[in-house]
DNA sequence: TAGTTGGGGTCAATCCATTGACTTCCCCGG
DNA sequence: CCGGGGAAGTCAATGGATTGACCCCAACTA
């Protein structure tokens, strides 16, 4: 700025008004420094932008996930390409971080928010007895929490979350009208606030139509586990007529599994996964599925904490319900 | 600083040096200091460190993808955990950004760059003729480039690779000793500097054992080139007996095409995977598969950048030829 | 003509940590 | 008893952008 100003034969004070569009200087001034200024290709320096009080121009986005399950997850990088999209226009950044679990998670956010190093996070797998949600309300580091339920306990955080109750509910809906009154749900990881969410209105929906032979079964969301549990319900007396899995990668698994005990899929056994992606139509039969949009679920969530960021108040988002697009893995129930 | 400075009854500056473990406080002030620190939660503004020389502590990822090309994908994950490990043990944050070609990925660099940002980047996906490599050399800009083939022509960028070439004549060793003699690979994106050289070695290993009904197609990754493309060439009169798939998203989509047109696996055609993923293991049957150790190679990475940021020597690493693990795609190949 | 006003700028402080130059004070040797 | 030297600290400048306080002058008003 220094280099701007003097061959614009100005102060720096004229140049960073110039610069930020605010009165102080004459258009032919103003001009004149944003030419020098392009001419030298000037960019302000964060770090002296931040210290004199304008933000980090940053958003984190922590990970909490045990190395080794990070595998086949179209989800996050779908969100994150989401998040960018809105994030660019805004000229912010994002500060990635990927850890074994949330206490960890939570010292990734204590030491970020005492370095100033981020002016908010996106919260993501929000949990039943969250201690995130607390902690970043106290630090006053704004936030929005992915996929959480509405929670009045921290008004300062936004949240955007789908209705997994009602897709829950859907999916039951077509597979009751199906005729399928045995259903297993391989749900994801039990601590989750939206598998909870899934396995309550699952046992909700079974007890309103009377249906006894209903339930979850938690998993890591691992193809390995999905696996191991199919084969394990599966080999039951009176095996369930359809299957929900919590994620796709189960789903296959699933699939392939009942495959190779000798169900055939949907005469034997329905099976919906929980997730749509590229690798539903990657198998025969074509895995029916649950569809949502998780880049635009990743840009309602980044549009969100920009809001925030502009000292908007905290809000919470219901993005579309989930819908069920049906392929060729669903069909009516055997008769008993 | 301030705070814990007027606490501790010392100036600024002998904080400063009690905390940074630096000669001038005596032992039992730097220890009165820590304490003091300690209780108030302290940490350096990383905008101040970095506004007084020191560097960002922050490393630059660029992603340069479409955005629906980001699909079910297991390497950058794992690579990307691998990084953060690494960096994480420093301290160092990950500044993660997705673009959507090269030319947008140069302009976030000069960005980061003129912002001081970051102090170094990973660059990923180097290609031939490629712009990058010589923009960064020119911004001085420390990188190591991910996947590429060594390059004399900057010395400043330190390489990490994986030998394709070594691992494709692998590949064709064995299919040939299997009685292959027409196959085809299914390459990635044309421009990538490990699919050419993936081809490139394939050519010649074909020519070298005088086989004419050997190519490559390259595609844009996605399941549904995968599948088109072996719909095409299983269409021939002489279908190849033997298919590569530069990932196993491909190998997969493309195996269940197989099995669609009556083509059995692996008694009419054998299928490789370039990628060891949980897909592979997902499918009947098991895809056999080329694998490597990608959260290993983003550890290796990492270190490289980090030695690169001590001030020390650009290299090129090698990390292992990735292996083939035979599963159930690959067999012997039917008489003619 | 003296006084007011506002557009166009400049000055200097501020944010926070680091660091080279300098000051104190104590101990030891001569 | 004095001077040299080192340990322990302090002072003040530095880096880059922002900003509240102030200044100057031309134009307009009473």
């Amino acid at each position: 700025m220094k280099d701007i100003a003097q061959r614009a034969g100005v102060s720096e004070s004229a140049v960073s008004f110039a610069l930020n569009g605010r009165p102080g200087v004459s258009e032919v001034t103003r001009d004149r420094v944003r030419r020098v200024a392009e001419q030298l290709g000037w960019r302000p320096s964060t770090a002296a932008r931040q210290l004199s009080g304008e933000g980090a121009a940053t958003v984190g986005f922590v990970l909490a996930r045990p190395a080794d399950t990070l595998g086949v997850d179209s989800f996050f990088l779908q969100l994150v390409s989401g998040i960018q999209e809105v994030l660019a226009e805004r000229h912010l950044g994002l500060l990635f971080q990927v850890v074994e679990d949330v206490t960890d998670e939570c010292a990734v956010y204590r030491r970020w928010w005492a370095e100033h190093r981020v002016d908010g996070v996106l919260v993501v797998d929000p949990r039943t007895d969250d201690p995130r949600p607390g902690l970043l309300d106290e630090l006053g580091l704004p936030a929005v929490v992915i996929g959480g339920a509405p929670d009045e306990r921290h008004p300062g955080l936004s949240t955007v979350w789908a209705d997994d109750a009602g897709a829950m509910a859907s999916v039951v809906d077509e597979l009751y009208r199906l005729g399928h009154r045995r259903i297993v749900h391989i749900a994801g990881l039990p601590g989750l606030a939206h598998t909870e969410r899934r396995v309550r209105t699952l046992r909700a929906e079974a007890e309103r139509r009377g249906l006894t032979e209903v339930e979850s079964v938690t998993t890591d969301y691992s193809d390995a586990e999905g696996a191991a549990v199919t084969r394990r319900v599966l080999g039951r007396p009176a095996p369930p007529t359809a299957l929900i899995y919590d994620n796709d990668v189960m789903a296959v698994a699933g699939m392939t599994t009942a495959a190779e005990l000798g169900f055939s899929v949907p005469a034997d056994v329905s099976v919906v996964a929980w997730e749509d992606s590229a690798l539903c139509r990657m198998v025969r039969p074509w895995l029916s599925a649950l569809s949502r949009d998780s880049v635009e679920f990743g840009r309602t969530a980044a549009r969100e904490l920009t809001a925030l960021l502009d000292g908007g108040p905290a809000r919470t988002v219901r993005v579309p319900v989930p819908q069920v697009i049906v392929r060729e893995s669903t069909g009516a129930a055997r008769r008993a």
